[in-house]
RNA sequence: CGGGGCGUGGUGUCAACGGUAGCACGAGUGAUUUGGGAUCAUUUAGACAGGGUUCGAAUCCCUGCGCCCCGACCA
């Protein structure tokens, strides 16, 4: 991509109305638009990002089993009315509409029974499970109050997944497997050393502990007590002695930390396929009831959470399975052999974003750090001169002169 | 939803006593520049909305809307 097509630009100030460092830099760096509170357009750079976490994620949940679906925003009150969910009493934070003839829609927060109600259709037999399916789609939450920029928004991209198993014991299974799943996740975005299985309250309609996966950071707003040996956390909503203990934790092994739940895992039992109606005939061919998870990972806002935390005082630094170009051409004042360069480049298959500005260095080395792309590679009359091209990694401050095949082969 | 703060070009601005809306960045044009947001010239573009007070309102008052922060909330 050629820097001077791209129609975003950089800005030297961050909005004054944003105080979350995440908003702050990847507004500044043309990654995001503010529509409003807690409402962000991706522009072309912060689209491929959160492509690129979305096929992280998509390539784990398909990895456990998981068949990709697209379910709808609009809903029918139908089928919440069944399950009880659908007057603000019980959930507070829908966004509801109507049909021109007053026919009340809600507009999706979370796919449980549309979801149930959808497979209803195919779901029969204790041959059909264990199974599962997910989808990747936007969520709409009438949050109270949105904040830290992506981190709580009102509209927001999610991956949710849905178990349905014959038993408990099969549903465990299946559960743990996500569960290692989600680890994987956070462990290809470099977040794995310091994202915490965090035991949590089950809501409303599960009996038992949730799981949330929590990541470590001073602009959370969950606070969660660490067992760094476990590797486990609890959650300060449900600490008590009688919880400690029947999860085995140690108060004294504890550490207060503040995290940002970028996944929550819930055990569902049958609650939402009762309700809904959904039975399986098993081997007797008797009606049993059908167990179900369900499974969350915030992927905007785990955007939001690499941003706020792999960054300095110059900008962004992303790790390079999520960067939106894995490397910057800095062409200074050498076109001929930028351009020769470039080609070489995009002809291998490399994806880089060009910067063929009619630019000063300064502002061309300025824009690169807080872009914030993996490898920056600068052709100029001093790279030239000391026989190549120069390489500097983002999170590096040193850089090598390196000619253009050995630098494929680096790469390569 | 309770409390607090704030709305000035695209962005920023503890810039302007109730009396000519200023500066910087950006963007356009021309020139000179090319290793850390370079320089010069020139152009562009602004008071959240509605009402009130006043000879006169960005400035004071009211209402609405929006934004931010703290808290509560967050199946």
């Amino acid at each position: 991509m050629r820097q001077s097509q791209l129609f975003t630009r950089t800005q030297k100030n961050a909005p004054a109305d944003e105080v979350a460092m995440n908003a702050q830099l990847l507004i500044r760096a043309g990654f995001i638009h503010k529509e409003m509170a807690g409402v962000y357009a991706y522009m072309p750079m912060g689209l491929r990002v959160l492509e690129n976490i979305k096929k992280i994620v998509r390539e784990e949940m398909n990895g456990v089993g998981g068949q990709e679906v697209m379910m709808t925003t609009l809903q029918p009150k139908e089928i919440w009315e069944k399950t009880d969910r659908w007057d603000d009493a019980k959930v507070d934070n829908w966004f509801k509409t109507k049909l021109v003839n007053g026919t009340e829609l809600g507009v999706g927060l979370t796919h449980e029974e549309p979801i149930v109600d959808a497979i209803s259709n195919y779901l029969s037999s204790y041959k059909d499970m264990p199974f599962s399916v997910y989808q990747i789609q936007n969520k709409f939450r009438n949050e109270k109050r949105a904040k830290s920029g992506l981190l709580r928004g009102r509209e927001f991209l999610m991956k949710d997944m849905y178990t349905f198993s014959r038993n408990q014991r099969e549903h465990e299974q299946e559960y743990e497997k996500i569960v290692a799943a989600y680890h994987r996740v956070y462990d290809r975005l470099g977040l794995g050393e310091i994202t915490y299985r965090t035991y949590a309250d089950g809501g409303i309609f599960t009996p038992r502990f949730s799981d949330e996966f929590q990541t470590l950071t001073e602009v959370g707003e969950d606070t969660i007590y660490v067992d760094e040996k476990k590797r486990v956390a609890i959650n300060e909503e449900i600490l008590s002695d009688e919880n400690l203990e029947k999860l085995g934790l140690k108060k004294e092994d504890l550490v207060q930390k503040k995290g940002v739940e970028v996944g929550n895992t819930f055990h569902l039992e049958s609650k939402y396929t009762d309700a809904l109606d959904l039975y399986y005939n098993d081997e007797n061919g008797e009606k049993q009831s059908i167990i179900m998870g369900c499974y969350g990972i915030g992927v905007s806002r785990l955007m939001g959470v690499v941003a706020e935390l792999f960054a300095d005082e110059k900008g962004l630094v992303w790790p390079e399975n999520i960067a939106p170009y894995s490397v910057h051409l800095l062409n200074l004042g050498q076109d001929e052999e930028a351009e020769k360069i470039y080609n070489d480049l995009t002809s291998k298959g490399i994806e880089v974003l060009f910067d063929d500005r009619e630019a000063s260095a300064g502002e061309k080395f300025a824009d690169s750090d807080l872009i914030g792309i993996p490898t920056r590679l600068v052709v100029s009359k001093k790279s030239l001169a000391a026989g190549g091209i120069e390489v500097k990694k983002r999170s590096e401050s040193e850089s090598s002169i390196v000619t253009v095949n050995e630098f494929l082969a680096q790469i390569g």
